[in-house]
DNA sequence: TGTACATCAGTGAACGCGCGTTCACTGATGTAC
DNA sequence: TGTACATCAGTGAACGCGCGTTCACTGATGTAC
């Protein structure tokens, strides 16, 4: 094994560790040294990888937005093989959620709380999200020969959705989630379709 | 000034201390002896009044169900007196924002970073901000003789839009504010026509 | 291939610092007579 | 009202601790000849 993949190896482990102990707590008032602690290096050796915890903290984002346009690749081949769009992208959503539950955490839990930069960075995977949802629904109004009038709003509502039900599927067991996940399918299918009605109206005036 | 005054009056101090504080990087990472620094008082005196900074969290997390609930009384209110029951709510909820940006930061911030106890009175707040306005629902339902089917599901989506909007809004500067307005009370007219969109289905089912 | 030197990922000890918490205290306010 | 005592909000010094960061180091890997 190279020198260069060793040092890739360590960084891994540095950032799984970092993500672990996500799990617990919210990235805000995780040390630097538990940190190294869980991922069994020297402290010191921290530095070799991130120039601070800031620094880690960017690349965890870069996680979250890699596995969520993963994710959203997946939804997109599912949906081609099956029928409903909704059900099938909150079901691939709500998989994301319980199996990266702290990737999730991090992506939402320190929207608010961080550096301006961090802010920043988040704010824009979010936005990358519901740009795509956008391009998703555009093409879907065409292929149904239907509009949704601005589908950029429709999308911003859903993602709004979509992530508020996350949150709370963080916090609630196995068995109640479906439940979460019918509503939130409805949340959905509400906002669609009133999409969808307020277009036609619009139509309706202009012509 | 009795003794009793003056301590509510220094705690009312921690309080706005700690307030104070949030608004540059969220509760979590904001350290007792901050708190009892922006205060103007020795770090003991704390534990006079809160046996420790979870507990001081919970108290900031009252005063913010406490102005919630306000704010809702003073929408209602301007809602009987004008028309738009959308707009005037979203007007209300962004002065809100604006005006008590750290308190804001506080209760959605803190959502997920921190300890269960503090999450579950968090969710609680929401939960009742979510009843609230279903009622409010169900009552304007009534008066216009519409039916929303079941109005909690568009109540969550509609709170979920609506803080999302808040976040959002946190780091939008003033003049961009106004249109980040007008697509959030798109976004809620959407569910609140496509909920009744949906009720009617429903209705021509049934019958 | 073998050798000599360079690189550099990871180390372990040390530093100064701010933290949460404790404690015996002070002195103004409250209370009982 | 005046006095003697009790209460208790706020104090300041002290504690031990984990923190982030630095440094000279080690020794395996990489490179040039």
């Amino acid at each position: 094994m190279t020198r260069r993949e060793r040092k890739a190896q360590t960084r891994r482990t540095l950032i799984e560790a970092a993500l672990c102990l996500i799990e617990g707590g919210g990235f805000a008032g995780l040390s630097l040294r538990e940190v190294t602690r869980q991922a069994g290096v020297a402290p010191a050796t921290f530095y070799r990888h991130f120039s601070d915890m800031e620094d880690l903290g960017l690349a965890l984002i870069d996680e979250v937005g890699l596995m969520l346009r993963q994710l959203m690749r997946k939804a997109r081949k599912r949906i081609s093989e099956t029928g409903s769009v909704t059900r099938t992208s909150v079901n691939v959503f709500m998989e994301f959620v319980q199996s990266n539950g702290n990737l999730f955490r991090l992506l939402l839990g320190e929207r608010i709380g961080n550096t301006p930069s961090f802010r920043s960075a988040l704010q824009a995977e979010l936005n990358r999200f519901t740009e795509e949802l956008t391009e998703d629904l555009e093409r879907q109004a065409v292929r149904l020969k239907t509009s949704l009038g601005d589908p950029s709003i429709a999308a911003e509502a859903i993602v709004a959705v979509v992530f508020s039900a996350g949150v709370e599927a963080l916090d609630t067991p196995g068995h109640r989630c479906q439940q979460l996940m019918e509503r939130l399918i409805l949340e959905i299918r509400m906002i669609l379709t009133g999409a969808a009605v307020m277009a036609k109206k619009n139509q309706a005036k202009i012509e």
